[in-house]
DNA sequence: CCGTATCCCTAATGATACTG
DNA sequence: CAGTATCATTAGGGATACGG
């Protein structure tokens, strides 16, 4: 709790010491474009092994095409993810984690398993909040 | 490294399993939440100690009162934040991170941390994305 | 002081069609 | 098979003014 606490300060610290930190912060900068509405499953499928395009499309049935070009391209970009070519025919991408991108989705992981953890506690703490709502909107 | 991608496989098997699961997959529904764009930078700074809403907006100067409002309800109602109100005159409204709230964030740390330590090699991960971009974009 | 309501604008996403 | 281009839609977010 203080451990928390003191970690907290410091990371708030470089945010807000001066303007530019404001650009600067990790948080947006860094942790922002994992962030995306994509951008953690297609990591998580990444995480298992490498696949080609198709495949991702089919393992992430409702992404469309658009989006899933363009995630795997900021996740690229970022270099999270490796995009080799090869030139059969027709060709062929194959895309991976990087040893970068693997470092972060280890620590992305946490947050995960927490999530698969605790669903249910986070859909009983809406429930809980949509009822008091309801309650104090009648009359 | 076999170790996360059983991990991995585990996570995106209960999302694809089944079509249901797509809504009910735990990334969607927990972590998506924490991923807006205020999000993760109110809960740093919750982490360190409760703040009153005026204070809040005077450490992250630069949202805007309506997105302050909404992320903290947002957060509140995911049950991560504790409202509390002082019949104060006027009054005033503190926030707090719920014990959810900590076990949340414990999870989220990791990431943070790992951003903070690696904004800088992101940054020219990028670099170098839109050096070859533009190379290969020439004559 | 805290929160809401409104208006408006931009960025993000999806659907669809087309190319190497 | 992979990827791009275009269009249309929507959700996210800022500015401002008002209310309890």
């Amino acid at each position: 709790m203080d451990a928390r606490a003191a970690s907290a300060r410091q990371m708030i610290a470089i945010y807000r010491t001066r303007p530019e930190g404001l650009e600067n912060c990790p948080v947006r900068n860094v942790v922002q474009n994992v962030f995306g509405k994509w951008s953690a499953l297609l990591l998580m499928v990444l995480a298992e092994k490498p696949y080609r395009f198709g495949e991702l499309r089919r393992l992430v049935p409702d992404i469309s095409q658009r989006m899933l070009t363009q995630t795997l391209r900021d996740l690229q970009r970022d270099g999270y993810v490796h995009r080799e070519v090869f030139p059969t025919k027709p060709p062929s991408v194959e895309y991976s984690l990087t040893d970068m991108g693997r470092s972060m989705f280890d620590s992305l992981q946490h947050l995960l398993h927490w999530a698969e953890n605790n669903v249910a506690a986070v859909h009983a703490a809406r429930q809980r909040f949509d009822d008091a709502e309801a309650g104090s909107n009648a009359t």
